[in-house]
RNA sequence: CGGGGUGUAGCGCAGCUCGGUAGCGCGCGCCGUUCGGGACGGCGAGGUCAUGGGUUCAAAUCCCGUCACCCCGACCA
């Protein structure tokens, strides 16, 4: 993409009464637009951070059987009663409305009651099962209070995961491939060695639900780590998992933490409310077990720019970057000029993403504004390089300057 | 929802205490000089001072209400 057409622009200061890092830095660089509070625009650049992290789900829940769908946003009150959650008493965010003829309808929040609804029509017999699904949804909430920029707001991105057993134990195996498959995740989005499988409150049907959470001082969770046994506990719980895995509290060392997932085992309480039920093999009637599995994709995306950013902007794992190399022409050459349109040509060609910077500003800016937008490598031509048929390769997240030929520049970007 | 703070040009801010009809920086447009770390000079455009009411000869400024935004707390599948 050439920024030269990008209706984009990035701005030096941040509007003053935004105060966290993440939204501060996505609005200066660009990255999405403030609607109102907690809820952001996402603009082209944080349009493709947002893309690159669903495609990550993507190839991580469909090798665990889930098949992709997207549910409505417009919910029916008589599903929810069901479950008795439609009371604003049981769930304080609901956003509801109505229709032109009264009928009362939600906004959805969540989608496990609706999607259990709906599998009721699919669902007959034990050959029915297992069965997964999973949608990325924008989730409205109608929080009290929204804060933390994207990492907290009223309508976000999540991805949702549920699935369908015939038993407990086949339940219970499903989930822990969510759990393998949710490290996989985190790994690749470059945060996976700060966040950990911890022990939360929630279960329906097990004594604790697991949440992902990730070390980040920006976060709203309090958790305990021990380190040496790998095991992690939110501060709600503390007591009944110390008791119940005979840990000594003086060994946990308590952190600062934003989750960035959680999955539940219902058991099969919620299908029994709504009566999803299954013929098994002996021609009876058994309970269906749900499990549901969540990751907040926009969350996740602030939570990887507060840790990541340093002084002089965002700082990019390439995996989710917008592009991965931006590009910088300086100076108006016809030979530099001409070499730039080549070489981000000739990247182009080879699919790389390339942020090509042809506009007509002074190097400095440009070099700002590569290291505001945290692009992984920066590649610039001049015509001072071009008297040594070299580029320089600079990496946004250690600084490394090199001075390559382009073959060796080609071959260092893959 | 309780407490606190803030709304003035696209963005960041000053002016308000002590009323006299709005200013600075960035950005934007044109011209010139510059051109590897956010250049410089000149000219110029751009504002219902959040909003409704009140006090006053006169309100960005004082008083009351409302709305929005931010922070702390509570809340948080």
């Amino acid at each position: 993409m050439r920024l030269s057409q990008l209706f984009t622009k990035t701005v030096r200061d941040a509007p003053g009464g935004e105060v966290s890092k993440n939204a501060q830095l996505l609005i200066r660089a660009g990255f999405v637009y403030k609607e109102m509070a907690g809820v952001y625009a996402y603009l082209p650049l944080g349009l493709r951070v947002i893309e690159k992290i669903k495609q990550i789900v993507r190839e991580e829940m469909n090798p665990i059987d889930s098949q992709e769908i997207i549910m409505t946003s417009l919910q029916r009150k008589e599903i929810w009663e069901q479950t008795g959650r439609w009371s604003d008493e049981t769930v304080d965010i609901w956003f509801k409305t109505k229709l032109k003829d009264e009928t009362e309808v939600g906004l959805g929040w969540s989608h496990e009651e609706p999607i259990v609804e709906m599998l009721k029509q699919y669902v007959q017999s034990y050959k029915d099962l297992p069965l997964s699904v999973y949608q990325f949804q924008t989730k409205l909430r109608n929080e009290l209070r929204a804060k933390s920029g994207i990492m907290r707001g009223r309508e976000f991105v999540m991805k949702d995961m549920y699935s369908l057993h015939s038993s407990a134990e086949d339940l219970e195996a499903y989930y822990n491939r969510a759990i393998e498959a949710y490290r996989r995740i985190y790994a690749r989005l470059g945060i996976g060695d700060d966040t950990y499988v911890t022990f939360a409150s929630g279960g329906a049907f097990t004594k604790f639900s697991h949440e992902f959470q990730t070390i980040c001082d920006a976060g709203e969770d309090v958790i305990y780590l021990h380190r040496g046994r790998n095991i992690a506990i939110n501060e709600e719980v503390i007591d009944d998992a110390v008791a119940e895995m005979g840990i000594n509290r003086d060994e946990l060392e308590k952190v600062k933490t934003a989750e960035v997932g959680n999955i539940f085992n219902f058991g099969s309480q919620k299908t029994d409310d709504m009566g999803l039920r299954f013929t098994d093999a002996n021609g009876n009637q058994a309970s269906a077990y749900l499990g549901s599995y969540g990751i907040g994709i926009t969350r996740v995306m602030g939570v990887v720019v507060e840790k990541l950013a340093d002084e002089k902007g965002i700082v990019w794992p390439e995996a989710i970057a917008p592009a991965k190399v931006y590009l910088i022409r300086l100076g108006d050459n016809e030979a530099v000029m001409r070499h730039a349109d080549e070489l981000y040509a000739t990247l182009t060609g080879r699919g790389i993403e390339v942020l090509y910077d042809d506009r007509d500003l002074r190097a400095g800016q440009k070099f700002a504004d590569a290291e505001l937008m945290g692009i992984p490598y920066r590649v610039t031509i001049s015509d001072r390089l071009e008297a040594d048929n070299k580029f320089e390769l600079v990496v946004r997240q250690n600084g490394v300057q090199e001075l390559l030929t382009q073959d060796e520049l080609l071959a260092k970007l893959g």
